[in-house]
DNA sequence: ACTGACTGCGCC
DNA sequence: AAACGGCGCAGTCAGT
């Protein structure tokens, strides 16, 4: 007969959570430890005793314990990360799979206990452990006042308050003992396991089992975090610092009144002014200065001071009417609108000239070296947070946001301060090549569209040849392939212009904003429209289709068995976009799934089509294999293929231009080298 | 003192 | 009738 599996659920009570990697305090960062079994609950402050419990039970479960409770038990009492994580399921992510989040323009989903124990009808428990935080700094306070009298006791307390003005930084100052701490932890041991019990049969449908593993994946790469080569952030901080400091003095010269002490001078109302009457002074037209669409402040954006082109986001009032009711309303709707740039328009104005780059200098300070730098613990290492779920249930790493991290330009240095986790490590990336547009394909099954993406063709080419191309280019396409023919046509840049109109298309962009964004000819984008519409009909159809059940409020199955939540009123573009982000967010996770725990344990972050890694540089090539084949796989009959980039000795070099990603030559020898071997 | 809106900028 | 989607963070400002 087999034993009756031990089902444990469990809380902590701990310090301040922001402060999980980087405890530096002389009193223990677990204050209390609570689990529940059959419904009898159980506390100590012995954590010790709870693990030998964990450890005994078949399945654990509790609230949120991927991203803090277990990691919490690994990094403050020891515990054996990977054996807890695998048997442990997040009450938090079943809730995710059973009240989807909404997008940003409705009513927010909460997944905190509380929230989560009302929406599946059963007993929840107030917060509580901010009151008791609270409690016990108006205890110290009256501590530190003992003796003192008058204005010597207000100041100590004031002193006491300001050190603990975040309340939960004398979490762990709470006596384990305290009954109330007792009584709330055991309060949210009961409603948890009321919640998991309404939630577990999410544990029977495969796509909340896969969530959880999803769950489980992201968090170890916060768990393990990122290591930050210090030195060089530091030095970024002070490059910037300075060449600011440079342009706020040369740009305070021109324009009078900008203020010497704010952060960002020109977002101050003062320093916009003053900036608008410098360039006045030097001759610039009052029509012509760049305004923001809301509010009609001075743009100080980079492309509104550029020598190029500006694209803004108008919101523009249209009268209708309507025919139903015979009344007329007012509608908004939002279009793009391409304008010169300021520096385009005055190009022989040399004072407009250096102003304009002197703000822009000003304005754009990047603060990422300093944002990242603000989160990296005294070990070099950052374990940035997995941000709230998106509609798409696209993740994102935050605090500090890596996700956001510069790809491009000058921008791209920010990736050179992600280095190795360990000596000897190399980094890797492996991006999913055009993740949206397999999706769209594979969703609409449109035999056309799926063609672009057989064996080693280059989608944006096909695209290119097939609605940009000439008859001619065509014939030759047919016998050479479409990027051979570009190539011999010396016509490349149509590729560059499919490239450019696809991305925006799939996401329901139409033709005038096409032609803002991109700046191609009108006529060049209007036959790429009209040739996509006849090309994939299919495609189409199902854009409409995705569309009209987005209008319901509902997608119901993003394919892969998820349904995600819209706005009715941007079901036009929210749909499609839904479908497609969602997709390539299940095939990426799903590639990390098909990983083995030792390359799961190399990953350093997900950044939505592209996986990071440290990965030991001896074994580069066998990891890269691993990682590329996991990732691949065809879904509907569409290949999803990805590329691995050369090693890195910090995450941007592994973009680098003359490197190039070139894994796969570097793939196909190994895998010549390894037939010839056997 | 806190909150929310707005702006600007970065990613996929 | 026409409409590109999803985000996070820092700073400022206005309102409470």
């Amino acid at each position: 007969m087999t034993r009756k599996k031990r089902i444990v659920g469990f809380d902590l009570e701990t310090g301040s959570a922001k402060r999980l990697y980087t405890w530096n305090e002389p009193e223990p960062y677990i204050v209390l430890c609570g689990w529940i079994e059959d419904g009898v609950t159980h506390v100590t402050n012995d954590p010790a005793e709870l693990l030998e419990v964990l450890m005994a039970a078949d399945i654990i479960y509790g609230h949120n314990i991927y991203a803090f409770d277990i990691p919490a038990l690994a990094v403050h009492a020891g515990a054996n990360y990977e054996a807890l994580m695998a048997k442990a399921y997040d009450t938090m992510v079943l809730a995710q799979e059973e009240h989807p989040p909404a997008p940003k323009t409705m009513p927010v989903v909460l997944y905190n206990l509380q929230a989560v124990a009302e929406r599946v009808g059963v007993e929840g428990k107030t917060d509580e452990s901010k009151r008791l935080a609270g409690k016990k700094v108006a205890e110290l306070a009256e501590a530190a006042a003992e003796g003192l009298t008058g204005r010597e006791a207000q100041a100590a307390k004031r002193a006491v308050k300001a050190k603990y003005k975040d309340v939960y930084d004398a979490a762990h100052l709470i006596d384990w003992w305290d009954p109330e701490l007792i009584e709330y932890l055991e309060g949210d041991l009961v409603s948890n396991q009321n919640v998991f019990r309404k939630l577990w049969k999410h544990l029977n449908r495969g796509v909340s089992r896969d969530e959880l593993e999803n769950f489980r994946n992201l968090n170890r790469m916060v768990y393990l975090g990122c290591r930050i080569h210090r030195p060089t952030a530091e030095l970024r901080v002070a490059e910037e610092n300075a060449k600011v400091a440079e342009a706020r003095m040369q740009l305070s010269d021109m324009c009078p009144g900008i203020p010497e002490d704010a952060e960002s001078p020109l977002a101050t109302n003062p320093g916009k002014a003053a900036f608008e009457a410098g360039l006045i002074a030097v001759g610039v037209k009052p029509e012509h200065i760049p305004r923001t669409p809301n509010t009609g402040k001075v743009s100080t954006a980079k492309d509104a001071l550029s020598s190029g082109d500006w694209v803004v986001t108008v919101e523009k009032e249209q009268k209708r009417f309507d025919a139903r009711t015979k009344e007329s309303y007012i509608q908004i709707r939002k279009a793009r609108e391409r304008r010169q740039g300021l520096r385009q328009l005055y190009p022989d104005n040399p004072k407009v000239q250096e102003m304009c780059e002197l703000a822009t200098t000003i304005s754009g300070k990047s603060r990422k070296f300093a944002e990242i730098l603000g989160k990296t613990g005294p070990d070099d290492m950052v374990h940035s947070k997995i941000g709230n779920l998106q509609v798409s249930r696209r993740v994102a790493f935050i605090e500090p946001s890596i996700t956001n991290v510069g790809k491009r330009g000058v921008g791209l240095q920010q990736r050179s301060l992600i280095v190795p986790r360990k000596p000897g490590e190399v980094i890797m990336c492996s991006d999913l090549s055009q993740g949206d547009m397999r999706i769209m394909a594979a969703l609409s099954q449109d035999p056309e569209y799926m063609k672009l993406f057989v064996g080693d063709r280059d989608a944006h080419a096909e695209v290119a040849v097939a609605l940009l191309g000439t008859k001619e280019l065509q014939e030759l396409a047919a016998q050479v392939g479409a990027l051979e023919a570009l190539m011999q046509m010396n016509m490349m840049y149509l590729r560059d212009q499919a490239k450019a109109i696809g991305h925006g298309v799939n996401y329901g962009m139409g033709v005038d904003s096409t032609i803002a964004n991109t700046g191609l000819p009108r006529e060049i984008v209007e036959r790429y429209f009209r040739m996509r519409a006849q090309t994939y009909r299919v495609l189409n159809r199902w854009t409409d289709e995705a569309r009209k059940e987005a209008e319901s409020g509902w997608i119901l199955d993003n394919g892969f068995g998820r349904s995600m939540r819209c706005d009715p009123l941007q079901a036009h573009t929210q749909g499609p976009a839904l479908y497609g982000q969602s997709g390539t967010r299940e095939i990426i996770m799903r590639g990390v799934r098909q990983m083995p725990l030792s390359v799961k344990q190399m990953l350093l972050m997900v950044v939505h089509d592209e996986v990071v890694l440290s990965v030991p540089r001896e074994r580069y090539e066998e990891i890269a294999m691993i990682v590329q084949e996991s990732l691949r796989v065809t879904w509907r009959d569409v290949f999803f293929d990805c590329d691995v980039s050369n090693p890195g000795e910090n995450w941007g070099e592994c973009y680098d231009k003359d490197k190039g990603k070139v894994w796969q030559k570097h793939y196909k020898a190994y895998q010549e080298n390894l037939a010839m071997a056997a």
